[in-house]
Order: structure tokens, then C-alpha cells, then sequence
DNA sequence: TTTTCACCGTTCAACAATTGAACAAAGTTT
DNA sequence: AAACTTTGTTCAATTGTTGAACGGTGAAAA
């Protein structure tokens, strides 16, 4: 599955680093293998990113992958709906901590209640 | 898969309303029936719960999932352990939102490059 | 009474997502 | 020439999840 996620984080480090080999981006990116090569080869499709070779300082053929002007375009597309998400996902995560706040409170008020029944 | 979010979710939730049914559970969570028949038991499998029976308004029969009192220690020690997991994605997501921001800002600034080459 | 209906927990075949070992290709090193 | 390294590609296997289907149980309707 290619979601904004790893849409915006290949992007992102493609644009900064286009001769990364697959092996290294699946490590930069937490995922295998196989799905950094499907999303790629998604990006790839939907004209994103271009394939090319070149030779690197070994002079070894390698791939570079680089950012169409379609990719650059869609890339601030991707990173402003997915700023969005996360700037969501925080307000979300506030309320979430802080009904945790409060649960973690009731439970000292529990146990010291039930400390107090357990005195008398 | 059982995680603390849902051991967490499920314990809270149960606590407040015993009576619930798998269905209506799994509603709440936004999680499948399988999946809550599965946590369930794995939740009381562990003894953090018990099913008993009891005759619900309509005297009908049907389930009713208490915490045990291996529930109730377990549940604070989730909680705060959920708890802390919630603190440190609230920083990353922090940092995060930073650095999508000044990327942002990047891509608008390199519209206003080529804006101004476009100028020329 | 018998049938129908509604709701319960349980099961599991099917689907979706992900993994990483294995492979072929190409260049370098021994 | 053979062995080794590093590349992208493939796909069988694993994992996680879903929800339709089933049998059980009591209430309501016929």
C-alpha cells in the first residue's frame, strides 16, 4: 500500500538523495524490500519519479531515482495534505493523553479508596 | 494482534459498562467482531476478565465481562504504560510537524525561485 | 404450542498487507 | 575464469483483519 506517508518520505529523501539504492531507503523507511519496490515502481507509474542510470563513484551501473517536474509539483501537494493529517492526528493525540491524564488519576483515587476501606 | 491499545481500550471501556456485547464493542472500538471475540479472550485467557452470565432488562440471558482484580492492577499498569507510549509519539509528532513545515515553507520558496526565473 | 424473530458468542474461509529469501544481471576482485 | 558484491525483481509464505454464516437461547407472534 502506498499511502501519503511513504509517498512524502520517498519523495523527500529521493529529492535530497536520488542515487539511494533500494536496500538502503527500506532501511531509512523501517519497511522490506518488496514494498519500497512496489512504491516506487508506483510513483514511477504515475509519473512521479524517473528511473535513470548512471555510474557511481565505483563506476558501478546503478539506478538513480529522480523527481519528475510532476514529482515536484505533486511532492508539495503530498506534504501539505499530509501536514494536515498530522497536524489532526496531534490535536487528537492531546485529547487522547489527557483523558489518560485523567483515567490514570482515577485509578490512584482507587486505589487509595480502596486503601482507605482496607484501614478501617 | 492484542495491544496495549486495545487491552487498554477494551479494559476502560468494560469497567464502565460490563453488559456490552461483542457487536456494540466493536462499534465502539471501530474494529471487527472476530478481532473483539479474539482480544476478549485472549484478555481472559491472560485472567484480567471474566465472563459470567446474568439476565439482562429484557430477562434475557447473556454475557457480562468483569474485570477481575488481576484486571484492575493490570489495567493501571497498561494505562500508564499507554500512557507514556502517547507522550513520546506526542514529541515525534512534534518533530515532525516541524520538519513538514519548513519543508513546506522550502517548496514554497522554490516556487518563488522559479517564479522569479520565470520572470526573467 | 409452534413458529418466527432478534440477539448472543463463535468460527473460519477469504482477503489484504507485508515480509524477506531467492534469483538474475552486471561490474569488480582474486 | 571463477568468486564476490551489489543491484532491482519476484513471489511463496506469513501475519493481521474482516464479516458472513452458524448454532444456541429466550421473547414475541401465529
Amino acid at each position: 500500500m502506498l499511502t501519503d506517508e511513504y509517498r512524502y518520505k520517498i519523495l523527500k529523501i529521493l529529492e535530497a538523495n536520488p542515487e539511494i539504492s533500494q536496500r538502503d531507503l527500506a532501511k531509512k523507511l523501517n519497511i522490506s524490500l518488496g514494498r519500497v519496490n512496489f512504491c516506487l515502481k508506483a510513483l514511477i507509474e504515475k509519473g512521479l519519479l524517473k528511473a535513470s542510470n548512471f555510474r557511481n563513484s565505483q563506476n558501478k551501473l546503478a539506478y538513480m531515482y529522480l523527481l519528475t517536474s510532476q514529482g515536484l509539483e505533486e511532492k508539495s501537494v503530498i506534504t501539505a495534505r499530509f501536514l494536515k493529517a498530522k497536524l489532526q492526528e496531534y490535536a487528537k493525540l492531546q485529547a487522547e493523553i489527557e483523558e489518560l491524564r485523567q483515567d490514570s488519576h482515577q485509578v490512584l483515587n482507587n486505589s487509595f479508596h480502596q486503601a482507605e476501606i482496607h484501614a478501617l
